[in-house]
Formats: C-alpha cells, sequence, structure tokens
DNA sequence: GACCTTATGTCAGCGACTGACATCCGTCAA
DNA sequence: TTGACGGATGTCAGTCGCTGACATAAGGTC
C-alpha cells in the first residue's frame, strides 16, 4: 500500500508520456529500416498515430526525436558527478563519468548502436549527437570538474580541456565499437580508450600567470 | 612578366569567385546587422544580385555560408600539419596547429570574431561549428599526430584525445577573446589556454595492452 | 564562326518546423 | 454529478532551407 502514497503521474501524464515514447519507438523503427533521411516526419507521426504538430511539440526536431531516449543519460551524469569528494583526483571525476555512460550504452546495447550507426551515416545526426548531446555532456563534466578543482571554468581552460578529452576518448570508443559489430563489452572498450586520460593523474600543473 | 606566364584563372572562374566573394560579403553584412536567423537565403542572394539557386550551388548551406572564408584556416593547418619532424614532440605539432589557427584569427580579427559571436548566439552556427568546421580540423590534428607517433588513430585513442581537447582549448581561447570584446592579442589568449596542453609534453604513455 | 562547357536563372516542389485556432478530455472544485 | 478550467492534440496555412529539371547566356576552344 506503499505505493499508492506517491500521487503517481495522473491518467494525462501518462498518456502525454506513452505518445512520446510511441514516437520515439516509431522513430526508432523507422530510422532503422528506413534510413533517417529517407523517413519524413510525417511518416513517423502517421506510425505513431499522432499528427505532426504533435510529435513537434514532443521534440524540437527530428534529430532530438532520434535521442529522445538520451534523457537518461544525462540525468545519470548528472548523479555521478555531484559533489565530488574534494580528495577525488579529477581524472577519477571524469572516469567516473566515463564509466556511467560507457555501462548506460552496455544497457541499451542495441539502441544505442543503432543511434551511433545513424551518426555515422548521417551528417545532421553526427552534428547533432556532437553538438547537442556530447555537448551537454561535457557542460556538466567541466562544472564537476571545475567545483572539483575550485576554479571558474571561463577563466581556468583545465575543466574544459579535459572534457574535451574525455569526449573524444568516447568518440573512438564508439567508433571501435561499432566497428567490432557492437560484440564486447563497451565498458571495456572505453576503459581502454580512457586509458591515456586516466594516467595523467597529477599531470596538467596550474597554469595562472 | 613571369606572373604572366602562369596562365591566370580566365574570366569565367575570375566571375565565379566574384560570386562567390560578393555572396561572402552580403551574408557577413546582413548576419551581422539583421541577424543570421533574421536574414533568409533569399535576402543575401539578392543582396548579391544573384538567384537563391546559385547561392545553393556555391554553399550547401546557410551556414556554410556564413564560414565561407574558412578554407584558408584549413589550408593553412594542412600545410603547418604536412611532415612532421620525427624528432618533434607531438604537443608541439599541435602547438604548431593551435598557433597557425590564432594567427589567422587575429590576422581577420573582425570577421572571425562576428562569426564567434554569431556562433555563441545562434544554435545552429553554433552546432556547425562544432560538427563541421572545428571537426574537419580536428581530423587533420589527428592525422598529423598520428602519423608522427606512427600509429593507426582508429587503434589508438591518443591522437584524437590530444586533437579534441587541443580543440577544448581553443574553444574557451575564442569565449574568452570575445569576452574581453575582442581586445588583444588572440594569439596570447591561445596560448595561455593551451599552457595545460603544452605542458603535457612527455604524458601519455602508451595504452597498448 | 561553330561547338562544347559551364555558370546562372527560372520554376516547381519537398520536407522540416511554426503560429493560430478549434476541439477534446483529464482534473478538480462546487 | 456537474460544470468550469487547463493542457494535450488536431487541423490548416504558411515560412524557409534546399534540390531537381530545364532553359539560357556567356566563356573557352578548335
Amino acid at each position: 500500500m506503499i505505493g499508492l502514497v506517491i500521487p503517481v503521474d495522473g491518467r494525462r501524464d501518462r498518456k502525454k508520456r506513452q505518445t512520446r515514447d510511441d514516437l520515439i519507438e516509431a522513430a526508432a523503427l523507422l530510422f532503422s529500416t528506413v534510413g533517417f533521411d529517407e523517413t519524413t516526419t510525417v511518416d513517423v507521426a502517421e506510425a505513431a498515430d499522432v499528427s505532426q504538430r504533435t510529435l513537434f511539440r514532443h521534440f524540437p526536431s527530428k534529430e532530438a526525436l532520434l535521442y529522445g531516449d538520451m534523457d537518461e543519460v544525462h540525468e545519470l551524469l548528472r548523479q555521478v558527478l555531484a559533489v565530488p569528494s574534494p580528495s577525488t583526483p579529477i581524472t577519477e571525476v571524469v572516469a567516473g563519468a566515463m564509466q556511467a555512460i560507457a555501462e548506460e550504452f552496455d544497457r541499451h546495447r542495441d539502441r544505442r548502436l543503432m543511434q551511433i550507426r545513424l551518426a555515422a551515416s548521417t551528417p545532421s545526426v553526427s552534428a547533432y549527437s556532437r553538438a547537442v548531446l556530447q555537448a551537454s555532456w561535457e557542460r556538466e563534466i567541466i562544472a564537476a570538474v571545475a567545483a572539483r578543482l575550485g576554479v571558474d571554468p571561463v577563466d581556468d581552460p583545465r575543466p574544459e580541456i579535459l572534457a574535451g578529452a574525455s569526449m573524444s576518448a568516447l568518440r573512438v570508443a564508439t567508433r571501435q565499437w561499432t566497428a567490432a559489430g557492437g560484440r564486447g563489452s563497451f565498458v571495456d572498450i572505453a576503459n581502454e580508450a580512457f586509458a591515456p586520460i586516466a594516467s595523467l593523474a597529477g599531470a596538467a600543473p596550474a597554469v595562472r600567470s
């Protein structure tokens, strides 16, 4: 009976969530079978049995629709990066972020592989992945590293450099993962790609002039 | 008379080049005064006294039009990164690339500042800058570093990590530059942002397992 | 001067995305 | 239960980036 104490989202919110999920699933199916550019947003809307206008009320763009289930990754990142202990080496802070993302990718292997493959073959998707998704993850990492170092990320370039390096390692890992046909643990691949950064502990001294 | 030996581009090529330049200049003026989103491609085409169709024969997108003069930067990069001496530390390879880009930005200060400001305020421009422009520079750096290390950039993540870190430093520098109102030497700002990477010489051991 | 090439104009059209308005249906209070 | 409110959706018309197809004009070549 405990669960009932919490007023679970009402029917309205559930229905909204449902159409959103329907759209994401319909898009995933069509994009992966027909192709991203070959599928129109009207196609997706009809497959989800809603109007195109509704689709664009739920997602700001066709690309955002493809990555509609990425909120989870962002939320995970935020949790993992929250309150980094002042004694934690910064390389471990970013390593934790990489680990969290990689584990999530392993958990949703098929979906993530599909998205990575589409990004590799479709320029607009690739741009969105880099400039919107990865950039937002990067900002989380920058904020966390800056907080851990006690510096202002606008003045001190180190948080952003470290975050950028990590995102590069992540991109290498995803490329290797798909090259291997998605076989094996992505966590392992990501860890190896991240190794050159992990081994930097203690490097990168202060740069104040 | 020596110059005449070289068959300078004929009238046709000169005219083509001219309309291309006209489009770039018309776009720069309109984008910086009216705004990027507020200016239509038809507006730019008319300001350059050509048809919209001609505009899209010269540039693949509105964003590419804004950055129509970036070929030079890419060409510069390619030259600076060509044939890195086997004795050059890799941090100096990327430092040279950063230096080349920064000097070019100082040479075309006003134009670059305008582009950076538009990227900071317009999402689609920001995405293009990151995912197309910077990504292409990154690829040049990756190739050069990989060649210098004698490794395959698909297997070894270090070239891409180093390139990604450099691009992050560049982004920090451009942000600091515009925050300072574009005053001062961008080369100096870029050098300082790059310092944490420059001081890594010798770090990042091999990662082969 | 005839012939091919190529840059440009014109036109029609597709598809992503948006504002405006109507409608329908949860929600909640009377 | 009912009725009022609000938010989710549908419909419609429109803007704008971008493209294919075809015609034209001008440059380059023999």
